[in-house]
DNA sequence: AAACATGTTGACGTTAACGTAAACTGCCGA
DNA sequence: TCGGCAGTTTACGTTAACGTCAACATGTTT
């Protein structure tokens, strides 16, 4: 493989974000890409990282959270009791998300569950106006 | 039924808010209590309205979008346009919910497996460590 | 009566996650 | 050589969703 990079606006537009959103997640140190002078250049793992933070986004994670998440992936496996903190920290993680999870799908179920109704409700009222007016 | 009512704190404490978000939904048109001079008497629909709100928010809601859903719960009931108006709203708010829901579980599957090969290869690497020392 | 709890209305402050604008550099094609 | 992108930095602006006072009223307890 030709260790593909990418351009900034590259991951902009495969991704949908503005080239100003990649840099400020930079800013915030959960992307550090290369430079060619100063022009920044995109590894692929900078690009998983990028699909890692969006998808935390859309989970509800703040940047802070995903900055968490992608040091998981990038652990500096010097000594054991780090490691043991990060096991720690991964499953941790991994617990808070299933109980995000089952949260909002009783939320959505519910949700969802009374927009029906809402939506009978409505079309008796519909019904009852044809009848009078038929 | 006695009609029951609340104050603003028996909600607060009920749902874990604070006041001021109560009166902050007020400002933005999202409850409207009735007054018993200047203090406001909450009715069991308005904790309802809350309820929904609160749900909205962990569904990752705006404000605005959960208005437009209490909305359909207090329709004006007036003419037919109106109604097969709301009814599509309520189809639409439900696709989109339904998108989300699909979304979210896709990526929450993807993330889960991700944290999976992570704590795997953490404790890999632990293992590694006590070859060595033993 | 004094203190206290609970309520009220402003008004200003705060945080996250970008948007927007200005002013600059480097490179490519006509 | 010049216009036009694509990139850069710096800095201020914006929006949502409240938090945090301050200053006051009103009812209750001591």
């Amino acid at each position: 493989m030709a260790d593909k990079t990418y351009t900034i606006s590259d991951l902009a537009s495969d991704f949908d974000v503005t080239t100003r959103t990649i840099r400020f997640y930079e800013e915030k140190g959960l992307l550090t890409p290369l430079r060619d002078g100063q022009t920044r250049i995109y590894s692929a793992a900078d690009r998983i990282k990028l699909k890692l933070i969006l998808r935390g986004k859309r989970l509800g994670l703040s940047l802070e959270d995903s900055k968490d998440i992608i040091e998981m992936y990038d652990p500096e496996h010097d000594n054991s009791p780090q490691l043991i903190k990060l096991i720690e920290k991964i499953r941790e993680r991994r617990r808070l998300l299933k109980e995000q999870l089952k949260q909002q799908l009783q939320d959505l179920e519910d949700m969802i569950y009374e927009l029906n109704e809402a939506e009978d409700r409505c079309q008796e009222a519909l019904d009852e106006m044809n009848k009078k007016n038929s």
